[in-house]
DNA sequence: ATGGCCAATATGATTGGA
């Protein structure tokens, strides 16, 4: 079972590279963020006619979260717990039927927290606390879970390519990291850095400043593990060779295989 | 890591992103 995550930054402006990438890579489930319109003009159709089906949870202009899978849903529910009053599109869960029981996957597009003097990163910290009670309750059911998503959080400084320049960052702030760590010692597993401690792999170039041509480049985007998905991780990898193709979105695919009967 | 970008909006400038 294969299973990824991309940030498209707008779905609209990226079917042509995002279904390439379908093909060339082939996954059974795919967590997408910031697709930037509301549900209804969420392109389906190109998906579907791909063999996906399509969970959406969208937005007017911002935010935005959905799920392809290869498989049906046996239940969908956007929105993450803990706060009635958070209306911003950011949080999608999709229980998936497997030969070896349910899969769960959450495609998941944490809050960027700049400027960090803001309310927008106290927004943050609360959202990432909301994250973990939820993470907490749902490692009690002891299933496969999956946590896919643009975190906006560089987790250490292997992952960012000139950590100085990041300090006072809210991608890179003890506070935003301590709580990215919680989530680890709670029990989930970063998939790419199970597979490998190499320094410079990174999911996102900026579109300013050359940021690509000279791989100034972070590591934003993770596959957070229950227990019961990472004792059947094989293989996880980042196409980072998507950000070179026509019309690329800010960030890149990461992926994961699992050792899951489908 | 900001000079340099990109996307959405009843747009022609502003806001948000990271």
């Amino acid at each position: 079972m294969r299973i990824a995550t991309w940030n498209v930054n707008s779905i609209r402006q990226r079917i042509e590279p995002l279904t390439a990438w379908l093909a060339e890579r082939a996954p059974d489930v795919v967590c997408l963020q910031e697709t930037k319109c509301v549900d209804d003009a969420f392109p389906r159709a190109a998906f579907e006619a791909l063999g996906y089906n399509v969970a959406v949870h969208g937005q007017k202009t911002f935010n935005g979260v959905a799920i392809l899978s290869k498989f049906k849903f046996d239940e969908v529910t956007p929105g993450l717990p803990g706060d009635d009053h958070d209306d911003h599109a950011r949080f999608l869960e999709a229980a998936i039927s497997t030969k070896h029981g349910v899969v769960r996957v959450a495609s998941i597009y944490l809050p960027n927290g700049n400027p960090p003097e803001t309310e927008k990163y106290k927004y943050k910290i609360k959202w990432m606390d909301r994250l973990f009670k939820y993470a907490e309750e749902r490692l009690h059911l002891e299933e496969p879970l999956i946590l896919a998503g643009d975190y906006n959080v560089i987790p250490n400084a292997i992952d960012v390519h000139n950590p100085a320049a990041w300090a006072g960052d809210a991608l890179f702030l003890p506070q935003t990291r301590e709580r990215f760590h919680a989530l680890t010692h709670l029990g989930l597993t970063d998939a790419v850095r199970a597979v490998s401690d190499e320094q410079g792999l990174y999911t996102f170039w900026d579109y300013q400043a050359g940021a690509w041509q000279k791989n100034w480049g972070i590591r934003i985007d993770h596959l957070l593990l229950s227990p019961q998905a990472a004792d059947r991780l094989t293989t996880a990898g980042i196409d980072k060779h998507v950000r070179s193709w026509e019309k690329p979105s800010d960030h890149v695919p990461v992926w994961i295989d699992l050792a899951i009967e489908t």
